[in-house]
RNA sequence: CGGGGCGUAGCGCAGCCUGGUAGCGCGACGGUUUUGGGUACCGUAGGCCGUAGGUUCGAAUCCUAUCGCCCCGACCA
């Protein structure tokens, strides 16, 4: 993408609205526009992001044998009313009323829908186990929105439901769903920890929520640092395999690690000093078991071996997708603006021209372009005709995490310059170089 | 929902107390200059001062109502 083509509005000075520094390089960046109080549209940049986010948890969804499908947002009172959770849910959810006078809602999150959906088309134990999954738009009415995209009304959210003839299987259920998050946020370049949680309005007991520390978390959490260490990494997780799902989960929910909620003072105490740790966290994801609560008060049974009929087993799981990017960016900046993993970039790399207008470096740039592109690695390229400090900042606050600047200094060498925006150390190779590093770079991510 | 604050140009703000026909910086646009970390100068465009009503000869300014937004707390993915 040239940048002379594209929409990328971005902003000198900080709009005094935002206060944490996400919400600060999201509005700078021209990644969102607020429209209302906790509500925004997505300009480009955030729009791609987010899109890549998207992508991820697709992949691993997919990976972990989980079926996408898409329910809508707005949905009738009528089948909240069968779990209860009309009433229960208060003022926090949005209701809305048709022109026939029927009541609706916009979704908060969607137990009822997808329970109405298996109970009207499974019956028997031989279509289990089943994982369906969504990624869509949900409404909360919070009183107070703030923090930009980690705390707005509207928000975009993937949420999976499982279904199981027997507690055993709903519990791989659950511990599948763990390992897949771990993977999931891994690719995003998130250290999101699994912490035992507080069950909230969805109910159950079986319940870890995935926090990745940030100063401006919102909760406060308490771990045994050795807990920060654990990688996924690359190992070849087989997700039918119970046991071996069960011994990762063990491996990342032994070691303390829980919100004020679950906190427990003499197991914490119980951690040598030097690896106790009290900081704060940002919620991205939150699994369930709750068994059978919906699947009793909407009649979701299934016909068992021995011909006898059950509720079914249920568990949800959710990935707060618009608010990872403020998340990703809470956890990774600098003075300068963003830095993007490597893994939700909204451009692989960037291209600067230190002198349009000039035959040669015009010429450079094009034609790093290109073989960009033919690697299916889509450069922003500053093309415009701003000073190289401009370009730079510009850069620098948008997050790409490589640059290759080019120069008519560095091009009489035959080199461009390739820059590490986390580390700021730059490299001086020829424009071939350049682009197989880059690739290699994007190899494994 | 309790407490506090703010709505004036795309963004950041001044003007309001003590009414007299709206200003600064950045940005945008046009030029000249410059060109390896937000360059300098000149010029141009852009605002029913959130909205409605009231007081007044006259309202961004005073009064009333209303809408919106932000912050602290409570709550929450």
């Amino acid at each position: 993408m040239r940048l002379s083509r594209y929409f990328l509005p971005v902003l000198k000075e900080t709009p005094s609205e935002a206060q944490i520094v996400s919400h600060r390089y999201m509005l700078r960046a021209g990644m969102i526009k607020q429209q209302a109080a906790g509500i925004y549209s997505w300009l480009p940049l955030g729009y791609r992001v987010l899109k890549r986010i998207e992508t991820i948890v697709h992949e691993e969804q997919a990976r972990a044998g989980h079926i996408p499908l898409l329910m809508p947002t707005l949905q009738p009172a009528d089948l909240w009313r069968e779990s209860g959770r009309y009433d229960d849910y208060g003022e926090e959810m949005l209701r809305i009323t048709d022109r026939h006078k029927r009541e609706m809602l916009y979704g908060p999150t969607n137990e009822e829908m997808i329970t109405d959906i298996f109970r009207s088309n499974v019956e028997s134990y031989k279509q289990l186990p089943l994982t369906l999954y969504h990624i869509q738009w949900k409404f909360r009415d919070e009183v107070r929105p703030r923090f930009g995209v980690m705390r707005g009304r509207e928000f975009l959210m993937k949420d999976g439901y499982t279904f199981d003839v027997d507690r055993d299987s709903a519990l791989h259920a659950y511990n599948r769903h763990m390992v897949s998050y771990l993977r999931t946020y891994e690719r995003m370049g998130l250290t999101a920890i699994p912490m035992r949680a507080a069950s909230g309005p969805i109910g159950g007991d079986n319940t870890h929520e995935f926090l990745v520390l940030a100063s401006t978390g919102e909760s406060e959490v308490f771990f045994d640092t050795a807990v920060t260490d654990l990688k996924l990494g690359q190992r070849d997780v087989n997700y039918d395999d119970r046991e071996q799902v069960a011994k990762v989960c063990e491996e990342f929910t032994t070691l303390y690690a829980r919100t004020d909620e679950t906190h427990d003072e003499a197991l914490f105490n119980a951690i040598p000093e030097e690896r106790r740790k009290v900081a704060r966290g940002i919620e991205v994801g939150q699994i369930f078991y709750f068994g059978t609560k919906y699947s009793e008060a909407m009649g979701a049974t299934v016909v068992t071996a021995d011909g006898s009929r059950v509720p079914v087993e249920m568990g949800s799981h959710g990935i707060g997708v618009s608010r990872l990017l403020g998340a990703i960016i809470e956890a990774s900046h600098d003075d300068k603006g963003i830095i993007w993993p490597e893994g939700v970039t909204p451009f692989p790399v960037g291209i600067v021209n230190l002198k349009q207008g000039d035959g040669a470096t015009d010429a450079a740039c094009d034609a790093l372009y290109a073989a960009l592109m033919a690697q299916g690695l889509e450069p922003l390229y500053d093309d415009s005709d701003d000073r190289a400090g401009a370009k730079f900042a510009k850069m620098d606050l948008i997050g790409l995490p490589w640059r290759i600047t080019v120069g008519p200094r560095g091009l009489a060498a035959g080199k461009v310059e390739l820059t590490s925006r986390r580390t700021g150390i730059s490299e001086e190779m020829s424009p071939e170089a350049a682009v197989a590093r880059v690739a290699e770079i994007y190899a494994g991510v």
